[in-house]
RNA sequence: GGGGGCGUAGCUCAGUUGGUUAGAGCGCUGCCCUGUCACGGCAGAGGCCGCGGGUUCGAGUCCCGUCGCUCCCGCCA
């Protein structure tokens, strides 16, 4: 017999009664009646009930064990008796009569239990990441991330991509988020830094001609965290594709993505065809350009209702400026007080003077509330027959520059669909959101941004944009570019383009930008060597695995689909990193520390 | 860098207008228990109420500061 186990603990079934068996795990649940004592005994493959009594040799020592400690088992497998089967257990026909116990690893009392799922504070999860990692929960979130892993790259070798390895120690970028930086012992005071993703490598792939390029790649960016943004590191399904328009890129990613979302989502379902909604209709109908389509509300503009009107806040920020308009949230079955008052506060909680509303309930079928007082009966029914609002219902107003408010606008969608409970739970919505701006206005620098990220080609013919003069503000702001994302169930799972391959397009659009030639060359001058030399048309996109498997495992948190993730302060507190170093290493480095004085 | 929430036993939490010795459940320790699977029963240990300062006759409770965790904003080509 081997040395720990015959059979995992999730192997036994009834077809193995009156085998000899050995079992080895981990005590999960421990229950002594006294004369008979129970052990749950798990192990990756699941959980087999064993028993002990006094006519067993093993029982002094069965009673001695406790939670976690690791134990083998010899014993026989035997049918339970009449009325004490486990239906919950695929084991549960069966249990194992002990004879032998061996203690292979005793454990002391635990920080956290493993049994149940009790929450427990972040800090001491992560700490005992392997305690936790035990746990049924995260145990299974990991294994689906796995598989979720496998598929993608099934799917992807399917789809004709083949996988490639680029560099971890690579060249700072000037563009994007800030760098981890890694410093060279043999070229003092130089770095490498850790690459923000394999853009510019996925890129020189393609030049080099091998097609159809694919990576689970890690990306690591030194950014601070968010519930759904991982501080540090994080894996994209980095792909890239030569000779291929827009629509070739969705027409390869939109299958592996809805495939591998059919194959996890557990009875949700999964759109079929991802709709694609350009990034100005998707600020003006959802204030937000990841917007979560389960929530069917869609705001409108109703700057003509307010215009002149008696509601003089509204009318005097229209008058005031041009630009300004006036949006509508409507607010389906929100329409009393209470609600309308809770999302005022709402609103002033989020730093907002207020949250204007006007709402339709039986007796006051022409609208209730001060705003629809101010504006009169005819304007309030323009409203409501623009947005189709009935008796019951409410919308919510917001006033000024839409650039200025479109985000609290979205934010306010949201918190109407939450509070109102319209956001369906049983789907994942997708769409692609295209026609990204290709510059956008730096207000604090006063000069023209990459909107975001330089490598996009323009929506533009190579002639006229050539052409542009860098006055030509208000022409350079209305590019589009060839810049698209995927968004699912309101989070970002994607962003891609077609590249900008072409190197005097890339200059222009770096000038533009306020980059000499002289950055350009510096800083992306092995890239734009390659362009220079024959270089395909291409472009990609890069999904983000972690998000996907958060999605798919129903998380609201990117650490219950990590196996050792790093904190919100990107401190990971079970290995202790970051951590100082020794005075020889820094002086290997040339380097010297001048902490921040307090 | 900024804002919100939280911080009471190992853990989850309760703790009234500021008022005797700060409680419960889980876990832990001991004893009892032969069919449990969230086993059950009895007993027990375990608290700088995050930390520092202040108001008060008296602070877990009120005020100020600080630290920790978390969520959000900035940031994320």
């Amino acid at each position: 017999m081997h040395r720990y186990r015959s059979h995992t603990c999730g192997a036994l079934r009834e077809t193995d009664i009156g085998k000899d068996v050995r079992l080895s795990g981990w005590c999960h649940r421990i229950r002594d009646h006294g004369g008979v004592l129970f052990i749950d005994l798990r192990d990756h493959y699941g959980i087999t009930q064993v028993v002990c009594d006094p006519d067993s040799k093993a029982f002094k020592l069965a009673e001695t064990l406790r939670s976690e400690w690791v134990i083998r088992v010899d014993g026989k497998t035997r049918k339970r008796p009449e009325g004490t089967e486990n239906p919950d257990l695929p084991t549960g026909q069966v249990e194992v009569y002990v004879s032998e116990i061996e203690v292979l690893s005793a454990a002391a009392e635990l920080p956290m239990p493993v049994f149940g799922e009790a929450d427990y504070p972040e800090d001491i999860r992560l700490k005992y990441r392997f305690l936790d990692l035990r746990r049924e929960k995260l145990h299974n979130n990991i294994m689906l991330r796995g598989r979720v892993i496998d598929s993608i790259r099934k799917r992807m070798k399917d789809g004709g991509f083949f996988e490639f390895q680029t560099p971890i120690l690579t060249a700072s970028s000037p563009e994007g988020a800030r760098d981890y930086l890694v410093p060279s012992r043999i070229h003092p005071g130089k770095f490498y830094a850790l690459p923000q993703a394999p853009q510019q490598f996925k890129q020189l792939i393609m030049v080099a001609g091998f097609d159809r390029y694919f990576q689970i790649a890690p990306c690591f960016r030194d950014e601070d965290a968010r519930a759904d943004r991982s501080p540090g590191e994080f894996y994209q399904l980095d792909l890239e594709m030569s000779f291929v328009t827009q629509d070739d890129v969705f027409n390869a990613v939109e299958p592996v993505m809805r495939g591998v979302f059919e194959e996890f989502a557990n009875g949700k379902s999964v759109t079929q065809k991802f709709p694609m909604i350009p990034y100005a209709e998707a600020i003006t109908k959802y204030g937000s350009d990841k917007p979560d389509l389960r929530n069917p509300i869609v705001m409108q503009d109703v700057s003509e209702a307010f215009r002149g009107s008696g509601f003089k806040i509204f009318a005097n920020i229209l008058a005031g400026d041009s630009k300004a308009q006036v949006w509508a949230i409507p607010a389906p079955g929100g329409g009393n007080r209470a609600f309308a008052d809770r999302m005022n506060s709402w609103a002033q909680g989020e730093g907002q003077p207020g949250l204007g509303y006007i709402f339709w309930r039986e007796g006051e079928e022409g609208g209730a509330g001060p705003l629809a007082k101010n504006i009169g009966p005819e304007r309030t029914k323009q409203i409501a027959d623009q947005l189709g609002l009935k008796v019951g219902d409410a919308c919510f107003f917001v006033a000024g520059l839409p650039k200025n408010f479109y985000k609290f606008a979205g934010a306010a969608r949201t918190k109407v669909g939450q509070e109102l409970n319209l956001i369906a739970q049983d789907r994942f919505e997708f769409c692609w959101i295209v026609d990204f701006p290709m510059f956008e206005w730096n207000e604090e620098e006063k000069k023209i941004d990459f909107s975001h990220n330089p490598f996009s080609m323009p929506q533009m013919g190579v002639e006229e944009f050539l052409a542009l003069d860098a006055s030509d503000a208000d022409k350079i702001l209305g590019i589009k570019a060839y810049q698209y994302d995927i968004v699912c169930n309101g989070t970002e799972l994607s962003s891609g383009a077609i590249r900008n391959h072409r190197p005097e397009v890339m200059e222009k659009a770096f000038a533009i930008a306020g980059y000499p030639k002289e950055v350009l060359e510096e800083k992306f001058g092995g890239m734009l060597n390659a362009f220079r030399l024959g270089a395909p048309p291409h472009g990609g996109i890069a999904p983000g695995i972690d998000r996907i498997v958060m999605l798919l495992a129903g998380e609201e948190n990117l650490r219950e689909v990590v196996l050792f993730p790093m904190n919100q302060k990107a401190e990971d507190l079970m290995m202790g990193a970051p951590a100082e170093v020794t005075p020889k290493q820094l002086k290997e480095l040339s380097i010297r520390i001048d902490l921040p004085k307090k």
